[in-house]
DNA sequence: TCCACTAGGGTAAACGATAACTCAAATAGG
DNA sequence: CCTATTTGAGTTATCGTTTACCCTAGTGGA
């Protein structure tokens, strides 16, 4: 910069007010030093203008672990963001370590992240805590479980996504329809059962316990449950499966016993994550907006460092049926089962 | 950190020199400082150190899009190794802009990164040179296309990998084996195709130019070359796909066709990205050990960065079978197709 | 007893950019 | 023609740390 200001005569508070476009410049005098930058490979230091502004240019996004589903639809639709914002993602992931959260927080407090959106389940946000009292702005995606929180969020309609789901498979002419949850102590787990629960009573169909298995989101839980529901006297002629992990869990079941999809058994996920569509069959799904709600955290996000004040503290996105080549009409009769 | 000099009666300087460890300081005097600053919360100003030191503690991965795949695996390798290093690791998508790339570079030169981590394919590599001649420390990720590259790469030994599916196929008694290969203008893809005519050279069967099928590594070209095979007079009784991504679409092909994987047809995919193991059945594949050379790429870029030379330019990472459910003996006589 | 040396600790100048403030010249109005 | 005002540009302090260098008191040897 004081090369610059040397070759153009002036002082470098002048090339400084060019850089920033503030006034106080003359006209010709602006476009010769624009020029001289331009022509030099000259670039802003950034540890300069971070010490003296105050503001480091990177956002954190904190996650518990890279996993591909879920967690990569958002980053793909904050990355988004960003790129244009002039922005840096930043990425961390806890692993599920507390250690390394600590250490992660502490480095977040020296001032080098100007936000952080928070992509951890339920008990982690304690983080939140510590964020606010720093005055670090920041945004939370998930579903929040205390609809109290105070402290920006982002979701999605998780119960009417439960509700569109089992009206679907309902309207293809269903009735037994499993469903295999997430954890029932998260609020988002008890959301879809809602939804689903709601779908049967409005068909007046009665919700039959047997039909509800709890798992916690992995494949595993989804092979499990599905066999619990296979080995049922009168099984279900549908699965609902809280997840797409699950589903791929269903799919990996169903395989198995050599049970077609979706000719002997329909098979529904959740959440639409890259992977959904390259299962065979194509997975239909309930799709949460992922990548749109990244965008929206992110846009959220930048507007809280800017100062603004947000009009709501939580967004919710709407959830939508993604139909692809998963469900089909109810099979008529038992399953053919292990004909290999 | 003044107000800590403060508190001991000491200046800065000495405060700086306990939090540096460094050696001008009284035993007693360090011990009572470093009391106070652990009771303190006191955090070191990022932007201050950086701009003093020249370092900024940023690394920053380039990749052309997120996806969940090769990518997925690297991330989280170099996740775990700049975790425990004290580098944050900052994650940029070109998304196969020149732009946006040129932005970034832009970004990048300010000083504002200690090190690059290259995970772009051939073309980009141009990047490279920029670098080069900046003085930035990289490693570039996935084969060199020249062996001639002056930077350090990391790699796998894909050829073999090739090789071992082969090989593996036809320990089952496969002797028709259809190839799926990735654009042949990239030595990844040729490597792959070699190690499978090496393979069948070393068998004593003679390599079948119909069973060679050009994709470009997408799930539909799997599909779609599926067919292709399928429609083949004789068709082969096992398929090696050039990456999962389109051993997904092999099983999507198959799925159409009724046929069983494996007692129809045995698929081989190449990479283990996350979701293979989610498939149904899951798939037998090559392993390229994606984390392994996120962390040896990191660890290679730490050390270019602390100074330190390498031993070696290029390091090439065993790639290994990983056996699944999706390869079996070859069936007997024809495919029995479409039986629904 | 005196001197040279060392260890502990302080001073002040960077690092590169920004911003509040100052100053000089040009301009406009009376 | 002189003064008030605007405008362009420069001075200098500052952001929070680190570090080259300096100083002082204490120690050991002659």
């Amino acid at each position: 910069m004081v090369e610059i200001a040397r070759r153009a005569g002036v002082s470098t508070t002048t090339v400084s007010k060019v850089l920033n476009q503030r006034p106080g410049v003359g006209e010709k005098t602006r476009a010769r030093i624009q020029r001289l930058i331009e022509q030099s490979d000259y670039v802003q230091n950034h540890a300069a203008r971070h010490l003296r502004k105050g503001r480091s240019g990177l956002i954190d996004l904190v996650l518990m672990r890279l996993e591909g589903g879920y967690d990569l639809g958002i980053m793909q639709g904050v990355q988004e963001v960003l790129e244009q914002s002039g922005y840096r993602l930043v990425v961390f992931a806890t692993n599920e370590d507390e250690t390394t959260e600590r250490l992660w927080l502490r480095r977040i407090l020296d001032q080098s992240s100007d936000g952080v959106l928070l992509l951890l389940p339920y008990e982690r946000v304690g983080i939140a805590d510590t964020l606010l009292e720093q005055g670090i702005p920041f945004v939370a995606i998930g579903d929040r479980n205390e609809p109290t929180t105070a402290f920006p969020t982002i979701g999605s309609t998780i119960w009417l996504g439960g509700y569109t789901a089992t009206e679907y498979l309902l309207s293809l002419g269903h009735r037994r329809i499993g469903i295999i949850t997430g954890p029932l102590h998260l609020t988002t787990s008890r959301a879809r059962l809602a939804g689903y629960r709601e779908a049967l009573e409005q068909a007046g169909i009665a919700v039959d316990p047997a039909l509800i298995c709890e798992g916690s989101y992995l494949l595993g839980d989804g092979i499990r449950q599905t066999e619990a529901l296979l080995d049922l006297p009168d099984p279900p002629t549908a699965i609902f499966a809280g997840n797409d992990a699950q589903a791929a869990g269903v799919y990996q079941a169903l395989y198995r016993r050599h049970i077609r999809i979706p000719e002997e058994m329909s098979v529904i996920g959740f959440d639409d994550v890259t992977y959904s569509a390259h299962m065979a069959p194509p997975l239909t799904t309930i799709r949460q907006p992922l990548e749109e709600m990244g965008r929206m955290a992110a846009e959220m996000l930048l507007r809280l460092i800017a100062g603004q004040t947000l009009e709501t503290h939580h967004v919710e996105l709407a959830t939508s049926l993604v139909v692809r080549e998963s469900c089909g009409p109810p099979r008529q009769g038992p399953l053919g089962r292990g004909n290999s």
